[in-house]
DNA sequence: CTGAAAGCGCTTACAG
DNA sequence: CTGAAAGCGCTTACAG
């Protein structure tokens, strides 16, 4: 392949003024100029990015992506969705996509990464994260930016909706449409963040409007179809079911109206609200807060590319984005 | 960060030595070789793989994965369990992954990948392709692997169901069951390679059987739901709608299930099988053909990291996997 | 068994 | 306006 080499004696000049040239810096003629780009291009030639990398910030112009492992608890819609956003935003500013995730719990495959240099800056997708990495990312003044909010004692820049607001609205609309007896299901374990959120705001929306927060309409899990089966399975068998459901994902309120269906019943007899909006939901006609993955992805590759062009130790910078319920078939009012 | 210069200098050993040390290469005494690797350790070094790329290969060690942009056509579910699948075999082998996909349809990013020296190697996951690019990389003598059949005209490696095959045995199975009325719905455009093989198999079955070939019973287009609720009302429409359909992706099928229901029918009127089975094609009990993508995602990362291995030109190699049909409820033979 | 030197492909002051 | 030189962090023959 061609170096910068053959470009400099293909055209007849010195390397560098090819470098020059290229980069569209230094002071050449226009003639010189135009002459090595036409021979450049006449070549192929492309610059390597290991040693222009090597030489320039010690990094290429790649920023890594931290998912969770694919098969575990997250959706795929949601996954590629995400990547698409990033990818969108990445490939105007010319930087490449590394995805990557950790194998087990501990954090070391992502310092490897940044101490590698192949990476210029990250973004996380995790649910829960080990404060330990980012605090080390943080000591290394390395750009990275959380599509959630950070867990506990960690200072950094991120993008997420206000889950504690969605879940509050969402409950205060089924109560409006005059339910009491409203369940929630945690689309993960409960010490993922994004569980306790919605939790939260499910509880603090049934609490202002004294409402009795009941335990036992609340379900703790994975947010897969099995156990969307099983918690309606299991409200179903209370002396007093729940009249509406909010489904912390997807699945999981796609295995709600399974259950339905399987108990004789369908989506005309419970209110259902998932979050997490997907083609999914849709076709299935589920209410749902619609959560804007791709634009909380593009903003977040956005903050990093802005912060990586800045050397200095910058403050961190977050975004909120809204979230809206969508209505559809499975908003039914009490009856 | 650390460099290998202030390894060496903390170990009080030359940078050659230090090199060599954490290389296992050399004949160092066990003695300067723990100290310099336990000095490695203590001040987190870590090679920066730019500068050991260019010296050694020119290149970093990272495979890139080429697919459709997401939001276009395919299956979400599949585009996860490649990622999935390419990135356990290629963080066993040390490689980092690179995503990509191509803005318009010529193929000048792929290209300018390769020349950029970020890539050792490329998987391609796409329907349809250009020949020239891979031409090129033929040229080039870079590895690549595709995970699917190649177009016309194209000499390489690659990994693939054999999808004429797979739609053949579908549609036995469906007129062993006794239909005789068997549609097909294209996965997609049908200069895609795959929905042409799918086609292929579906009319080579009905020929064998002695079952004419009915261009109405035949559906090309998109493979959203909505594609699907289209051609189920097409077919019903029909005054001799088909007893069995084959829908040549998971989104037609749920789009003909949801058709059926609006026409007060279900999945006991009519059998379905669909291709590429995933979660979703399970919880709607649809009958499918299962494509092993996560398979053929492994495969070809291994047959790719194997490739890069080499650096003659060696013969391309092929591997066919298996798909196999999966009975759900959608399975019902004629009446 | 270990150190000094060259070089991977590029960029960037620095001379002329 | 252009060329010669140093250097990014590493590895690999080559001397000693």
């Amino acid at each position: 392949m061609a170096t910068i080499k053959d470009v400099a004696k293909a055209a007849g000049v010195s390397i560098a003024a090819a470098s020059l040239a290229l980069n569209g810096k230094g002071s050449l003629s226009e003639e010189t100029r135009a002459k090595i780009i036409e021979t450049a291009e006449r070549l192929n030639y492309k610059p390597n990015a290991l040693a222009k990398g090597l030489v320039t910030s010690n990094k290429i112009n790649t920023i890594g992506i931290i998912i969770p492992k694919p098969g575990t608890e997250f959706l795929p819609f949601v996954g590629m969705d995400i990547l698409g956003g990033i990818g969108e935003v990445a490939n105007e500013k010319k930087y490449n996509m590394l995805l990557d995730w950790e194998e087990g719990l501990g954090g070391t495959k992502v310092l490897d990464l940044v101490r590698s240099g192949i990476v210029r800056g990250l973004v996380f997708f995790l649910p829960l994260n080990d404060v330990t990495t980012f605090r080390a990312l943080n000591d290394l003044n390395f750009p990275y930016v959380l599509m959630s909010r950070p867990p506990e004692g960690v200072y950094c820049s991120w993008v997420d909706v206000d889950n504690v607001d969605a879940a509050y609205q969402a409950t205060v609309s089924l109560i409006k449409a005059g339910h009491t007896r409203i369940s929630f299901s945690s689309p993960g374990p409960i010490d993922f963040l994004v569980s306790s959120d919605r939790h939260s705001g499910y509880r603090q929306a049934l609490l202002s409007h004294n409402i009795a927060y009941d335990e036992s309409y609340v379900s703790i899990g994975n947010g897969d179809i099995q156990s969307g089966k099983a918690a309606m399975t299991h409200f179903l068998s209370l002396k007093e079911p729940p009249t509406a459901l909010i489904a912390g994902s997807n699945l999981l309120a796609i295995g709600m109206l399974e259950s339905l269906k399987e108990h004789g019943l369908d989506h005309r007899d419970k209110a259902i609200i998932t979050f997490d909006d997907s083609p999914l939901a849709e076709s299935y006609g589920i209410s749902a807060i619609h959560i804007p993955t791709n634009t909380i992805a593009k903003e977040s590759a956005r903050l990093l590319i802005k912060r990586i062009g800045h050397t200095r130790r910058v403050e961190p910078e977050n975004i909120v984005i809204d979230a809206q319920l969508i209505v559809r078939n499975t908003f039914v009012p009490a009856r």
